[in-house]
DNA sequence: CATTGTTTGTGACAACTGTCACGATAAGGT
DNA sequence: ACCTTATCGTGACAGTTGTCACAAACAATG
């Protein structure tokens, strides 16, 4: 409890609650720090750190116990409620995010697909119908969706993201290679893939 | 010259790179920290010290000259060398990578994609024939490929990887969710969508 | 119930990262 | 030549993040 979480402390919670879901058929009840830290190539005091920020739920001698460390991560991370997530921009990548069977494992489901191409509006892809970007104010209502995943060009990235907020959307996960504003209230994650490879191309030459 | 980059700090290096080159026919011959900060939602003393580790090259007063700025910048990330890129996974993810054009202009190709599919090995896609996983070493060797990106299903990343590295690859993107590990001299970057879905997630929790 | 063995939670430290402020430096005009 | 103006480069500082080590806490066992 003695300490801020880090930006990506946060990040090392999703990846012990990914792999505590992951192996959930494990017949141990408990697991250490030590153990859980090997798993996600970290390690234990970082684990045991990241963990005290929001109380202890260790046992000295024993480690933490599986399913209660799973539910509480759970409640930190705010799984189970904000799991409907809508989707702007079917393209290449766009439709690669709607057929992703991982997204639902891990308790999130894209309830909503929009365009603004009429080629695609109204076609049916993995069970969805691809809708039309104006009707995003309702679709969001009707759903309750507060998340949301952008995979447009980037040119358009700032005016979709403005529609989202408009429509009530609070978190937005962008796939544009662009910088977007946003209110301070909006929270906002890019995932940038050519910037990615930069640091790959960068590690190479300074290897 | 002063201080060894950070790591985050070659994430901006290539957002600074990108930038430079969008606006590639703007006439203005200079640029000041302040208006590159602006232009990727940065502060100007932090451009000024990213770009400080790799020399002096802004003139007090102008700025930083456009053309030699985005020469410097491409020299530093190793832009030109390591355009030669294999693919590994051609699912639904490694369809849209490789259809995705902003790659190319971004001095990136895929130059080979490969999956161990029977039904997939032999079609063409984007005018590239996927190949046998087998023949991997052989195309690496030819293509002179020193990076790959995988998007395979998380449980064969490490066996993918390994497979990699065998055959020559120094630098890997791994869209998989899964940790695996590497020798020292590889480098090894993630992608992880349901990992910045979960930070999304916390901070709406926690707003 | 005391002893032993294990693992947690955290204070103290070290390393890293970003911000501020200002002296130094170059261009351009008078 | 000198002054003005704009902007860089960087020392010093502050805040953040990760590591280490160890006392405290609990389980197990005889
Ligand atoms: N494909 C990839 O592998 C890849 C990789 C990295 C980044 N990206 C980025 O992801 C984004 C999408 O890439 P893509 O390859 O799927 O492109 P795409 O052109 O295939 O898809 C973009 C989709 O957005 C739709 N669209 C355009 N304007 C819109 C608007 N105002 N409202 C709603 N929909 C709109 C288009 O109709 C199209 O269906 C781009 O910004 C791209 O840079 C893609
Ligand atoms: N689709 C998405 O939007 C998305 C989002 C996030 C993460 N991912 C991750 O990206 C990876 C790929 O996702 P996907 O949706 O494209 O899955 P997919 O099942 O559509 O594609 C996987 C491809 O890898 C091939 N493959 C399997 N084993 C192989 C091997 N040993 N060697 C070579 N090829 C092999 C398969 O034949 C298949 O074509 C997964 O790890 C997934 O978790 C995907």
């Amino acid at each position: 409890m003695s300490r801020k979480i880090s930006s990506t402390g946060i990040e090392r919670l999703a990846l012990y609650y990914r792999y505590l879901t992951s192996v959930n058929g494990s017949e141990q009840a408990f697991i250490s720090s030590a153990e859980l830290a090997k798993a996600v190539e970290h390690t234990a005091a970082q684990v045991r750190r990241d963990l005290s920020c929001f109380g202890t739920f260790g046992t000295p001698g024993r480690g933490y116990d599986r399913a209660a460390l799973e539910e509480k991560l759970s409640g930190i991370l705010g799984k189970g409620k904000c799991q409907n997530v809508v989707l702007v921009g079917v393209g290449n990548l766009g439709s690669a995010l709607l057929a992703y069977k991982g997204f639902q494992s891990q308790c999130y489901t894209i309830v909503a697909a929009f365009d603004n191409d009429a080629k695609k509006i109204g076609k049916h892809l993995k069970g969805l119908e691809i809708q039309d970007i104006e009707k995003l104010s309702d679709v969001v209502s009707q759903t309750g969706a507060k998340m949301a995943i952008i995979s447009v060009p980037a040119g358009v990235a700032q005016e979709v993201v403005d529609a989202l907020i408009s429509a009530g959307i609070q978190g937005i996960l962008n796939f544009a290679p662009a910088r977007v504003v946003v209110p301070e209230d909006i929270v906002l994650q890019h995932v940038d893939f050519s910037i990615k490879l930069d640091r790959l191309c960068y590690g190479l030459e300074h290897a």
